[in-house]
DNA sequence: GTTCATTCTTAACAAATATCAACGAAATCC
DNA sequence: GGATTTCGTTGATATTTGTTAAGAATGAAC
């Protein structure tokens, strides 16, 4: 049942013990979403980190009734809107199931539990979080120093797989373009090639 | 000495034992900078983690040669090229003294065995990362939702002290425009009021 | 297999912002 | 305190990207 996300927990916090797995086994619970369905909504408090287990999810803004795709999340990922999940706040962003997806949840007070009773914890969720600056530093690092057309062609390089399984329209917003330019910056690539 | 920096630490970790100070003490240096220096270059691996005893530091992307800025640490504040600090990659941006500078360091071995020895300081890290998530988090979503006024005059109710010390040119790019387009906008402002 | 909805492409046009260049003001240095 | 550099403003123009609208391609539903 929680084989892939405890090899998840063990490559970052090899030392993790029997007990310790089994604190965190009894927090875990199981959703299922449908495609389409909301696994956190804008404008409220996300409750969980979520390993997604199976299936596929988009992370996104919705500004002026347009979505801003910020982050995909595939089977043996974590997704979370983080900051929400953090803070207590209302969430900015939205998750949402692209396919059928089944997700593993870890409540906020368990993991503040967690992080109470086993320093092995405190040192996972410094990693997660460490993880997490570096993707979005990342992604930002992109967004400032390429043009859209370099941050197209790394994607085709990095992450040909999401090519497939993604609308182009979500690319597009995720590259930071509309889909009509990402369209044009398409046709000019096969074209120079 | 070190008592500003003492107070940051027990204010994120309220239980910090009278040991545990004592050991990060012992792996604390000092270092100063006068305006213009480097605290961290682009293209070098950063080493430390460094709280701004005095003075006021940024940090920057130069990218085809102009300046990109992504923030600013004021006395009181941490700062590091902190995606190079945890990867041991060199790092994309430079961190630059502004004004004179006395920094207190941390080196990465040091970081890691205090967190090897000590839990208090694995939460320490934990809620450090959190933390720079969330800035990072926030100035991204302000990036995408905000127009460059909107994210100026923000900047004018929130960080009134920086439009003091920091050359307009600077916040532009922190803003995300040219130097030009601040003024315009400043312009309008100032029309419209 | 036809119909319907969704997605992708294309083109003409519009808007926002950048670039380039010049100038004036302010601060800094001998 | 004059000279020099740095910084901010302004205007003209260029570029990139967005917007709108239409049609073509794709795929799903019946």
């Amino acid at each position: 049942m929680f084989d892939a996300i405890k090899t998840y927990y063990t490559r970052l916090v090899p030392q993790l013990s029997q007990p310790e797995w089994e604190a965190l086994e009894k927090c875990l619970s199981i959703r299922q979403f449908r495609k389409g369905d909301f696994l956190v909504k804008a404008g409220q408090v996300c409750k969980y980190v979520s390993f997604i287990n199976s299936g596929l999810a988009r992370l996104y803004y919705s500004i002026d009734g347009k979505d801003v795709s910020t982050g995909f999340a595939q089977q043996g990922d974590y997704t979370s809107e983080y900051e929400s999940f953090l803070t207590r706040k209302p969430a900015a962003q939205n998750i949402e199931a692209l396919t059928e997806v089944e997700a593993i949840d870890l409540g906020y007070d368990d993991m503040q539990r967690l992080y109470k009773t086993y320093p092995a914890y405190q040192e996972f969720g410094r990693k997660i979080s460490e993880f997490l600056f570096i993707m979005l530093n990342q992604r930002n690092t992109a967004l400032l120093a390429l043009t859209p057309e370099e941050r197209y062609t790394n994607m085709i390089e990095t992450n040909a797989n999401l090519l497939q399984l993604v609308p182009q329209y979500m690319l597009a917003s995720y590259i930071g373009v509309t889909p009509e330019h990402l369209s044009r910056v398409r046709r000019k690539l096969s074209a120079g090639s």
